[in-house]
RNA sequence: GCCGAGAUAGCUCAGUGGUAGAGCGCGGCCCUGAAAAGGCCGGCGUGGGGGGUCCGAUUCCCUCUCUCGGCA
């Protein structure tokens, strides 16, 4: 009897479609638990703003991967990678399945696809980068990186500072060349029988949702959950959320409560849209369509009968 | 019913006698240690309908329809 590959489960999607009710639904099933792929939902006291879902629910299946850390900690792809592994670890061990449930395109891919070798962030070497990039502009550092990297210069666009600030990062601490490391990658993908379920809604639809939803967070109390939240300084990947720069912008007097909202509102379907992007490029993902009625248990049984 | 203002991109509007722009919205895309972040690209729209003047009208004139404001 040949070897059993092991499996592992993702569900992703745009936020707001619902993956996070169906999953716990759809986990029940197959007797899996639930490791969070969302770079947000890690925080600890960001439960509205990400709309997490109650620890009430979480009883139901076991959630990984949520509330592990304070919003003044920074956190990050590499990370979450080490985490989430070994959570999958853990459950293995002990015989469960795991069923990754999140939007977080770049979270998703690094699991499955790996990351390459370790050359973490160095700060001292990125403020310096950050101060030459303040004072002499991106071109400045793009040419840079042109000199030492055609490669990953050729694939950057010269005002994306960000990653090349990274790409310079890496071979001013390493001497090797980004392009070069990056080729170098090993994901789960290999070892494990992966299946990937994507759930789709008509833009509209989808729209609708999560405006829907932003409306909901606000009566469920979202402008004190932040106003608490920016009593102590927030990690720049926590102020990152979609809300904070917002509702901060409310406390400071620039615009009204509703203006908030409404910016609000765009910027979460403006992220739906690259989520979108992302997803609908990766060849693996098994497409789900779902209607604007369905029920998390209707989401859930979809997903089911694909399995089989 | 009368008087006035207006009808231009999905929305709010600008402008011009030689067939049009802005902001917002929206669409497409990139993505390997900040990713709910960061970056790139995208506007031919019967210029409300009809008629007239003119070489030529979205721009001037007439008329109709509609909208808004005021007066009855």
């Amino acid at each position: 009897m040949p070897l059993e590959k092991k499996k592992i489960f993702f569900l992703v999607g745009p936020t707001g479609i619902g993956k996070s009710l169906a999953a716990i639904i759809l986990a029940k099933k197959i007797k899996a638990e639930i490791i969070s792929c969302d770079s947000m939902q890690v925080y600890r006291k960001m439960d509205i703003i990400t709309s997490k879902i109650r620890p009430k629910e979480r009883t139901k299946v076991k959630h990984h991967l949520l509330d592990i850390i304070a919003p003044k900690e920074e956190y990050n792809v590499a990370k979450y990678r080490r985490d989430a592994l070994a959570v999958c670890e853990k459950l293995y061990l002990k015989g469960s399945l795991p069923l990754f449930v999140g939007g977080t395109g770049l979270y998703y891919s690094i699991i499955i696809d790996g990351l390459f070798p370790m050359v973490p962030e160095d700060k001292t070497i990125r403020a310096k980068l950050n101060r030459q990039l303040a004072s002499k502009g991106p071109k400045y550092l793009y040419k840079r990186l042109g000199r030492i990297d055609q490669a990953a210069a050729k694939k950057i666009h010269p005002n994306d500072s960000r990653r090349i600030i990274r790409a310079l990062e890496v071979y001013l601490k390493t001497g090797d060349k980004i392009s070069v490391l990056q080729k170098n990658r090993t994901g789960l993908g290999k070892e494990y029988l992966v299946k990937v379920f994507g759930l789709h809604l008509h833009r509209r639809l989808l729209y609708e949702r999560i405006n829907a939803r932003v409306d909901k967070m606000f009566r469920l109390g979202l402008v004190s959950e932040v106003r608490g939240l920016l009593k102590t300084k927030l990690s720049k990947t926590a102020e990152s959320a979609i809300g904070i720069k917002e509702l901060k912008g409310y406390f400071e007097g620039k615009y009204t409560l509703e203006q908030a909202k409404r910016l609000i509102q765009r910027n979460s379907r403006r992220y739906a849209k690259r989520q979108l992007t992302w997803f609908r490029k990766d060849r693996r993902i098994k497409w789900i369509s779902i209607n604007k009625t369905d029920l998390p248990s209707k989401v859930a049984l979809k997903i089911w009968k694909k399995l089989s």
